[in-house]
RNA sequence: GCCGGAAUAGCUCAGCUGGUAGAGCAACUGACUUGUAAUCAGUAGGUCACGGGUUCGAAUCCUGUUUCCGGCACCA
């Protein structure tokens, strides 16, 4: 007999080899209905393995998170013994569960396209009606070798492979594969599924390896689900911003200028200065100071930085000259080091932060560019603070709170922060162990001390130090960097800056690199997908239209009207075309502009406005001067 | 860069197995002179991404290139 104990804590006693299932199914039958797997203690256990040992449990039904994974971790198997049965030389890599779904990587001679999708779906749902169980074994590690003797991908696996760890296989009727688990049980528990599209992925995530072919798809507990996702990606295509962008005429890409290199149309320009003004404002604001360096360096000035180096292959190609070469910038902190430099710093100056506006060219991979989202040209507004050790805690606080406030205030969210820290790879990051050790228990301990959840991730630091990571979630799904605080002793020493201390002595400063919020680019991508391009007043690149009753008898009155606008600061637009006011009223929305103002006889004669705001089918009518307050107090609160 | 897919009018798209290109919107012209999501009629608009090939004949089949899309790798 064993004891099992419930989270409530609560104790029963059941026969050794009892299963999650049983259990479930011996305080309810709904329960058991719901109950996908368990946990014993901290191990995760199947529906239908038994349980030897006492201990506590809690039962994972299909409310929770981690159901959903074990499900589609299960359908993932699914697939592969599917596809195994219609393409019997496939040999599999891996096929994990991922946030929306899973995937399978597959190794075999023929292609496997996106029309012969439902063919494996099919047969998929054969399986599913055989009712396979899922049956976990434990084995030795040759035991596992021998399994998997035709397998080159699973014998690496395994090599790879802690020998201590005992490891476990999971065999559903003539499939086995190498596996952590856990699963479902049986075939028949996997319902609503969908393969969604077939990729390339590298094996072990190494480019310098061969390619194998992903099969992405999601599974769900109930159809609802499985219809709202993929109505979500449906809608996701809806709020892209490639599409809006075109739409909206906020950029456009033409290859006769280069692919990568975006053009802002006088839509995104307006937008871009909008955002340009708001940040220059706030920065200044937070004490940085603006200048202005130019696009060209010397390649010379980049050796000294190491990052021609490290990166000359990811760089527009040397421009060479007689006697000196020169490179399209792709970062500016050495010049921000040089105008540190220019100067006898003291002790009393620092901090120093040197914000620019500036535009910057990586040569980005042709397969990464995408939209604005990935971009070969792009402008931001880039800091360096020069600051000394005793002041990096409060420094890299004020960064990430200057970010939060943006961020906050572009109506965005933070998904989750990242400490990117270095790992073992030589080739990667600089060699001091000490200013890297230093640099990172700085880093632990400030954001520990201000609150600041955060995941730690190795190997991802910058060569010269670590950084922190803001990470914003599109609206298309894919996580990316917003903003940026990094932690740099290396260029300090590089370009061998000084400034003179209390008892007159030279120190080193440290030098902090903060990105605020990505590139214009990047951020105009995820600005139109969060608001699907109806901007907020304050970022909208025309904030009212004004439309005439009729264009003869109201078109005056319109007109001084938008310059009454105009002159306060407003951006507004007049339509004095022969049209009808329905498709005047029509086009504006369309196009997404916030603010309809119609004005006929009754207006005309008041001064007054009747409005109509985007997405709405409420007019109201108003004083011009009580509008433009209301319009203008929208603007301030950055709605 | 790598794997797979796609490319037809300014935009969104149709064009079956090869027979020589079409719709809606936009544009232009004219009429209509308007109170909240499309007034009516007409006109014009295409090296079917680009190059080569197969064929009596290619948007359609083959092939190379370019760009874009979905991923992978990369992301100072």
């Amino acid at each position: 007999m064993i004891e099992i104990t419930f989270p409530d804590g609560s104790k029963k006693t059941f026969n050794a080899g009892v299963t999650p299932e049983d259990i479930a199914r011996d305080i309810a039958e709904g329960l058991r209905k719901k109950t996908v797997a368990a946990y014993l203690d901290e191990e995760l256990y199947d529906l239908n393995r038994p349980i030897e040992r006492s201990g506590s449990i809690r039962l994972i039904t299909k409310d929770d998170e981690e159901a959903f994974e074990i499900l589609n971790h299960s359908t993932a198997h699914l697939l592969a013994q599917a596809v195994k049965r219609l393409y019997p030389d496939a040999r599999f890599g891996v096929g994990p569960a991922i946030d929306e779904g899973f995937y399978y990587d597959i190794a075999t001679e023929s292609t496997i396209k996106e029309e012969d999708l439902p063919r494996i779906e099919a047969e998929m749902r054969r399986i599913i009606k055989e009712q396979v169980p899922i049956e976990r074994e434990v084995v030795k590690p040759e035991e596992a070798r021998r399994r998997f003797a035709d397998d080159p991908y699973k014998l690496e696996m395994i090599e790879a492979f802690d020998e201590e760890e005992p490891i476990t296989i999971y065999k559903q009727g003539e499939f086995v594969d190498l596996c952590r688990g856990g699963h479902v049980g049986n075939t028949r528990h996997i319902k609503h599924f969908k393969l969604l599209s077939v990729a390339g992925a590298y094996w072990r995530g190494d480019s310098s390896r061969e390619m194998l072919q992903r099969i992405y798809g999601t599974s769900w507990f109930t159809k609802e689900g499985l219809d709202q996702y993929l109505e979500l990606r449906r809608e996701r295509k809806e709020r892209d911003h490639r599409k809006l962008g075109k739409e909206l005429k906020i950029f456009m890409i033409d290859e006769k200028a280069g692919k990568g290199l975006p053009i802002w149309l006088p839509n995104g320009y307006t937008v871009r200065r909008v955002l340009e003004d708001y940040v220059y404002r706030l920065e200044r604001k937070a004490g940085y100071l603006h200048l202005s360096t130019p696009v060209l360096g010397t390649q010379q000035l980049y050796e000294i930085s190491g990052h021609f180096q490290h990166y000359r292959d990811d760089m527009f190609p040397v421009i060479e000259d007689e006697d000196e070469n020169f490179v399209l910038r792709p970062m500016s902190c050495p010049h921000h080091a040089l105008v540190f430099d220019s100067e006898l710093r003291s002790y009393r100056e620092l901090p120093l932060r040197y914000a620019e506006i500036v535009t910057q060219h990586r040569y980005e991979a042709s397969g990464a560019l995408t939209g604005l989202e990935r971009v070969r040209a792009m402008t931001l507004t880039d800091a360096h603070i020069f600051a000394r050790k005793d002041q990096i805690k409060e420094e890299v606080l004020k960064a990430y709170r200057l970010i939060q406030q943006a961020i906050n205030d572009l109506g965005l969210e933070i998904e989750y922060v990242e400490l990117a820290l270095r790992d073992a790879d030589k080739e990667k990051f600089h060699p001091d162990d000490e200013l890297w050790d230093e640099a990172e228990q700085v880093m632990h301990e400030l954001l520990d001390e201000a609150g600041i959840e955060y995941e730690s991730k190795r190997g991802e630091a910058a060569f010269y130090g670590p950084k922190i990571d803001i990470q914003v979630r599109t609206a298309l799904g894919h996580v990316i960097t917003m903003s940026t605080v990094q932690l740099d002793f290396l260029l300090p020493e590089r370009f061998e800056l000084t400034y003179v201390d209390k008892g007159g002595e030279r120190r080193r400063p440290v030098l902090i690199h903060r990105g605020l919020v990505s590139t214009w680019e990047r951020l105009m991508s995820i600005l139109l997908e969060q608001y699907k391009g109806a901007f907020p007043v304050w970022l909208a690149p025309i904030q009212a239209r004004l439309i005439p009753v009729n264009a003869d008898v109201h078109g005056e009155t319109v007109q001084a009207l938008h310059e009454r606008f105009i002159d306060r600061g407003l951006r507004s637009e007049v339509d004095l075309r022969e049209e009808k006011l329905g498709y005047k009223i029509r086009d504006a929305q369309t196009q997404k502009i916030p603010y309809q103002l119609v004005i006929g006889d009754k207006e005309q004669e008041n001064d007054q406005i009747t409005y109509r705001r985007y997405g709405s089918k409420e007019e109201v009518t108003l004083t011009t001067d009580a509008f433009l307050e209301m319009l203008e107090q929208e603007i301030r609160d950055k709605h």
